[in-house]
DNA sequence: GTAATTGCAAATTCTTTGCACATAT
DNA sequence: ATATGTGCAAAGAATTTGCAATTAC
């Protein structure tokens, strides 16, 4: 990950951040809607609408699998989640931290996500993107390989 | 796109090497399985099943769709189609043509897509993978963006 | 009180699978 | 002949939507 300590602090005022959000938007604060911030403002992994749910129950908040989508809609509009697509077929959310753009390596074996950032690597796709006409928006990497634990080749399948 | 006469030439033998792949592995060569090829190794276009369905049935010569999602399936396997993901919600093909790894641009507007190939790139993930503990296996570059065309204002909806 | 949210179930979209019928070798 | 493919329709998985009951403000 980019930065453990930074992440917790953003977690203290990420909850007080949504519940600003929600307010200047006369979005009615709920507990539902705290309960999912919570789990994904909470957290610097990447998380599946599925793993939410699971943590919501774990901890007795359920919330209807509806209201996780559509929470999760408002937290990205918010600007506090952003939605990330590892080509696995679902929908991946991360809390943003107000950590800047930064990609990530996927581990295929036990599916850990490591964050990195690499200033070199923005330059360049602005530049290519232009060299072949296009005005760059944003860019997706993703690095597939074996992280350090998997190389080691104890198989085991790990948490995201 | 990297070469469009290597994909034309391609496309000639691409049609014989499915044929001869097919031959091999003793399956039956049908004729929704060379029309199906014929479509994606026709073109450099990265195709969505639909997208074949419907130049299949443009064609006359439309399959079922479990048959293009199979046999599309024997496509990857034999190595002349690649399987593609743009986060888009479903996946697109692409004829091999022989090329090595490359990049994509996405046009957000139009959906147009352009290939590219960058050394560096490669060389860069493979050191950034190692910088973090993980022996690269692949990785995936989308660049997004606008085209050249969709720069200039007109927001046509063109094909990929 | 009233407008917005919630939760359930039904609907959607992409993809896979079971099975009777058709076809390649 | 016989194994394999094909097409349809049902099944699945992720996500969205309609709507009556519920809750925030």
């Amino acid at each position: 990950m980019i930065d453990g300590l930074f992440a917790q602090a953003a977690h203290d005022d990420g909850r007080e951040a949504f519940r600003t959000y929600l307010r200047d938007h006369n979005l009615p604060v709920t507990a539902q809607r705290l309960a999912i911030a919570d789990v994904i403002l909470g957290t610097d992994r990447h998380l599946s609408v599925e793993d939410v749910a699971k943590q919501l129950r774990s901890q007795g908040a359920a919330a209807g699998t509806a209201t996780v989508y559509r929470t999760i809609e408002v937290l990205v509009r918010s600007g506090l989640v952003v939605e990330r697509d590892f080509g696995e077929g679902f929908k991946r959310y991360e809390a943003s931290r107000g950590v800047p753009h930064h990609e990530h390596l996927l581990c295929t074996n036990c599916g850990k996500v490591t964050e990195f950032r690499d200033e070199r690597l923005e330059r360049m796709t602005t530049l290519l993107a232009e060299t072949h006409g296009y005005s760059r928006q944003r860019h997706r990497l993703v690095i597939h390989g074996l992280c350090s634990d998997c190389q080691r080749g104890a198989a085991r399948s790990g948490v995201r």
